[in-house]
DNA sequence: TCTGGGGTCCTAGGACCC
DNA sequence: TCTGGGGTCCTAGGACCC
């Protein structure tokens, strides 16, 4: 049988550089990309990296990013989004299969191709031509190794032009003896903690260890890491990524609210979100979570937090229902006198349409509520998102995300194209 | 004043059934 | 004199990912 290899190929600080594509008078400027409501930092330039650390308040170290220089941005996921599906485009053309793992990293298979550094090497290259992103490949005999082939193509990028090939075991055992445990995927904080309390510090130790050990002591999931660094493939390619078995909106509201009125426009706003999420994967929900809660973090302020299920009569896709449905939990959960930061809907219990059989006399959803689903769907994708929607949700509420310093949506809004004269 | 959003998988423990 | 054991399903919570 032949043997496996997969590589991965991810962007580079990819929001920062989709920021910098249509801005090339940013090249030498270090930017940093904001949550949303411009919480905190979510994405650095490499040269903005020694000035501020993944994660952190921007509240906090605005002035300190002023006095650096560092520009930063609101996140502008429609800009990232369609941004990564050109970028998915340009690699799919070059390779036999594809798995999109997320919004900035892609699997594919390189199994039976002889000149794999070659073809790292010219994915590199015409990803960048072709939508401006620069990216790093790293490949080895299965997916865990291939991630930590892209590690080490990053961190060694002078001497590898970015791509770094292990399938040769002397060059494999040379880079897992150099990289810390918790940089493996699946290594997350909890695990480095004790892996390191047993002495195992480098990913070379966690390839060494004894895979049963693993499994008897902690779960399945760090067996099979080990397992994938030591060579034998656990992990397959998934190039068609499974219907979701739940779907959730949730966002944190520009400022507190403390009535129910705008936190009623906010639940119906995610939840109308939620069911095109639904639709678009082709799904029914059974039982919806509607949940509402204060600041979390700020120690003068109360806390509080409620969430409640409700059942639908039918599984159902129609934002009527839904909305209707996620409105009456929320009436139950709500208590005055809190200040409220967040709320959140989560669709639970999703089968696919025509998957599963109720009883006879189980009442079903009308067939007239599909077509006006699908008929909403199809103008809102012409017309653009909130064109046709349920009037508790509002074009432009005052609760809406904080997002001081977006960037135009260059490539989705038609208003806001970028234009030649302009620079 | 101010700290993201959206997922997956695994495990343990309780409820329930025969 | 005496109170089983095995199986499944569901849920909550933890850990991890980007």
């Amino acid at each position: 049988m032949v043997e496996q290899v997969f590589a991965l190929i991810d962007c580079n600080s990819f929001y920062a550089s989709c920021e910098r594509v249509f801005r090339p008078d940013l090249n030498r400027v270090p930017i940093v990309v904001l949550s949303n409501n411009d919480g905190c930092v979510i994405a650095r330039s490499a040269d903005a990296k020694p000035f501020v650390k993944m994660g952190e308040p921007y509240h906090q170290i605005k002035g300190a990013l002023q006095r650096n220089g560092v520009l930063a941005f609101s996140s502008n996921y429609a800009l990232y989004g369609d941004i990564s599906e050109r970028v998915m485009t340009v690699i799919e053309s070059l390779v036999p299969a594809l798995e999109v793992y997320s919004i900035d990293e892609a699997f594919a298979d390189l199994t039976g191709i002889d000149q794999r550094e070659k073809l790292g090497r010219e994915i590199r290259a015409q990803v960048l031509k072709l939508t401006g992103i620069p990216t790093g490949v790293g490949i080895a005999q299965t997916k865990t190794l291939a991630k930590l082939a892209n590690a080490g193509a990053k961190r060694w990028q002078k001497q590898n032009g970015g791509v770094l090939d292990i399938c040769d075991p002397q060059r494999r055992d040379k880079l897992l003896k150099v990289m810390p445990v918790d940089e493996v995927w699946g290594v997350g904080r909890r695990m480095n903690e004790h892996l390191t309390a047993m002495g195992i510090k480098t990913a070379w130790d966690l390839a060494q260890a004894d895979a049963w050990l693993l499994r008897k002591q902690f779960s399945v999931v760090i067996e099979k890491t080990a397992r994938e660094l030591r060579g034998t493939p656990c992990l397959a390619l998934e190039e068609a990524a499974p219907a979701k078995q739940e779907i959730c909106s949730s966002r944190a509201f520009g400022q507190r609210l403390y009535e129910i009125e705008p936190i009623r426009e906010a639940v119906a706003t995610y939840a109308a979100r939620a069911c095109e999420k639904l639709r678009a994967q082709g799904s029914l929900c059974k039982r919806i979570r509607v949940a509402i809660r204060t600041g979390m973090f700020n120690p003068e302020e109360a806390k509080f937090a409620r969430g409640i299920v409700c059942e639908l009569p039918y599984p159902s896709d129609d934002t009527r229902l839904i909305v209707r449905a996620a409105l009456q939990g929320l009436d139950a959960i709500f208590r005055a006198g809190h200040a409220y930061a967040k709320a959140e809907i989560m669709l639970l219990d999703l089968r696919q349409r025509g998957e599963f059989t109720d009883d006879l006399f189980a009442e079903v959803q009308p067939v007239a509520a599909a077509k006006v689903m699908s008929v909403l769907d199809e103008i809102n994708g012409r017309w653009g998102r909130g064109t046709l929607r349920p009037a508790r949700v509002p074009i432009a509420p005052g609760w809406g995300m904080k997002r001081e310093l977006k960037s135009p949506s260059y490539t989705t809004r038609w208003d806001q194209l970028w234009c030649a004269s302009c620079r």
